[in-house]
DNA sequence: GACGATACGGACCACGGGTCCGCTTTGCAA
DNA sequence: TTGCAAAGCGGACCCGTGGTCCGTATCGTC
């Protein structure tokens, strides 16, 4: 069977990592005051411990990220409309992106904590690519959008958890609120179509 | 005349301070691996002095960031059209961000450093506040536009230096497609008014 | 030239990520 | 049950970085 390495203290000992973590970054205000000496003594395991798990402090949000995407993914891969592959175009963009709000909203320290999480910056991450590339084949099949490379790299940056974040904790805006105010958003991009144009234009 | 405090050398090393740290941002490219002695060193001074003269890191960014900033902010202030005040609502828009594209696009190196340097989010920092005021009172004046405050986070979000960084250094965007596009999707956000519709909606 | 104020600069500190290695636990097998 | 090798543990330790401190050099003035 696949299940053969890890011993089942290591396995316990990682699920502990795992829920202490998310604890942290879920309880504390900011990401960066969250360190691995922290995490460890909040799941009463030793530094070694994690980084034998995880690599690095990236792996480690990585690895909360992915667990905490799960649903969510399947939803995306094989389920029901609005999310699920089954969705016009039209109709799937603005979901996908309600969902990738919504997440980040659901997850703020978390989401904040791997994107600014070093190694650069979260363009090379492999979900962000994920992400970016499904939303760009959706975009794809609408016709009259040039440029859908482009259109989801920025409609994506409209849900960057630090904007998510600023606006959530600083500005005060209500959930619903910010969900309508994307919604509105990805509606005045996908909606303009072919090559009209008010007339001011030279 | 104002400028009576600070000695002569201290003002001969705050150049010396600045123009090191912005080869240095410049040349590197990450910002993360151009330390403070390094600046220090490049500058041939020690590192006190930078800290005395900037405070901290931040401050030193912020410094080098408003000396580059200022012919910019000058001509969005009090220039002609595009950018100075005078410009319509609609072309103004446009313009402004195209400003801040290219901006970034001359300046990676450092506005990298400046996002992503520490102290929290983007949001925070002022100048930030000053581009979104800025952007959302001239949104305002479109008529037809709700939420000018999160249409001008969204539009301010695709000129993120670290999405330009990935754009023109992975993907090989090259500048003038890059000012195309991000200008193609401020027209799509800006063109949706109520009145016109080519018809395919519903 | 002398003297106080100002600034210099690099040794020094704090702290966080990441490593190492002697010790413990686990799981298997006799 | 006992023995034993491998897997895993954990915290002392290392190292690089931002930031501080204070004895010393420089400035500017009289």
């Amino acid at each position: 069977m696949p299940e053969r390495r890890s011993r089942k203290d290591a396995a316990r000992n990682r699920e502990a990592v795992l829920a202490a973590a998310d604890a942290l970054f879920a309880r504390r205000g900011s990401p960066e005051d969250v360190t691995m000496a922290d995490v460890a003594a909040a799941a009463g395991v030793g530094k070694g411990t994690i980084f034998r798990a995880f690599g690095d402090r990236a792996g480690l949000l990585r690895a909360l990220y992915e667990v905490r995407l799960e649903p969510i993914r399947e939803a995306v891969e094989a389920g029901p409309p609005p999310l699920g592959p089954a969705t016009p175009p039209r109709d799937r963009v603005p979901a996908l992106l309600d969902a990738v709000l919504c997440f980040k909203l659901d997850n703020r320290g978390l989401a904040t904590a791997l994107e600014e999480s070093g190694s650069g910056s979260p363009y090379q991450a492999d979900h962000y690519e994920r992400w970016h590339s499904l939303l760009q084949s959706v975009l794809e099949q609408i016709p009259g959008l040039a440029d859908s490379g482009f259109t989801a790299h920025a409609l994506l940056a409209a849900t960057r958890a630090d904007l998510v974040e600023h606006l959530a904790g600083e500005e005060r805006v209500p959930r619903e609120r910010m969900r309508a105010q994307l919604a509105d958003l990805t509606a005045r991009v996908l909606a303009s179509g072919p090559p009209q144009g008010p007339g001011h234009e030279g």
